[in-house]
DNA sequence: ATGCTATAATACCGATAGGTTATATAAGTA
DNA sequence: TACTTATATAACCTATCGGTATTATAGCAT
């Protein structure tokens, strides 16, 4: 069950790598507490500490396995934070245009050196 | 200039309602701190404050008109924060299709009732 | 020189963040 | 029942945050 959601504590709880970090394991898939805190040089109380921020923000939910807490990630609250990005989305992408014009340019120059075409170099979407 | 440029620090610095509407509103162009601090019941210090935490996330850089210090948006550091979040886009995305293949559900549930069809409520983009 | 305007810096405050250790709770196991 | 495992809670510490009031600095205007 989602707990809470504003972009206030979406955002401020994305600002911390070790939930980042957090949110990329539970990507992949449920995972319990321990799982989650097996990788980090920290105890486990700081641990349940980050597990709870990302619940009120929205970011992970958790369901009950006996004495274990499966967490997994809700997407809800990622995608509010993207579709905030989205507003200014248009203000880099005109940049992206201008990048790719400039790797063009760079190409025609060295097709008409006739150096080797180095194909690896494409922008990937 | 760009001071700092970490997922840490611009994330933190997206958690702040003050500052999102800061660079809202920096999102329609070239603004002063005075011209910025004006719709906001907070001091000007405040503001400068907010301000510095923006330039040191890489979201804003400032010039210099005499003695004002106008401030524009970065869009690199809001594009990087972009991206960290496309990485888990399929999350919600595969959601998104879920809710896609309801609507065409229900879509068609009416048009096999013979009721009027709702063209408005297709999905935008 | 004097003063006004725009901004930054400093010192202070209470609240929150991120960690710790120690303890409590809940559930499976011998 | 007693033991172990998984997790949460509480109390504490230090650092940072978001605000304040006050003061300093920089540049224009008189």
């Amino acid at each position: 069950m989602m707990i809470a959601n504003s972009l206030d504590n979406t955002f401020a709880a994305l600002a911390d790598p070790t939930r980042r970090a957090i949110l990329a394991r539970l990507a992949l898939g449920e995972a319990t507490v321990m799982e989650l805190a097996e990788p980090f040089a920290m105890t486990q109380p700081a641990i349940s500490k980050h597990l709870k921020v990302l619940e009120r923000a929205g970011l992970i939910s958790r369901g009950r396995d006996a004495q274990r807490r499966p967490c997994r990630i809700e997407p809800n609250a990622l995608a509010q934070a993207d579709m905030w990005l989205t507003q200014y989305r248009r203000l880099w992408e005109r940049n992206f245009q201008r990048l790719d014009g400039l790797l063009d340019a760079l190409q025609l120059a060295e097709a008409m050196s006739d150096s080797p075409r180095n194909e690896d170099v494409k922008q990937e979407k």
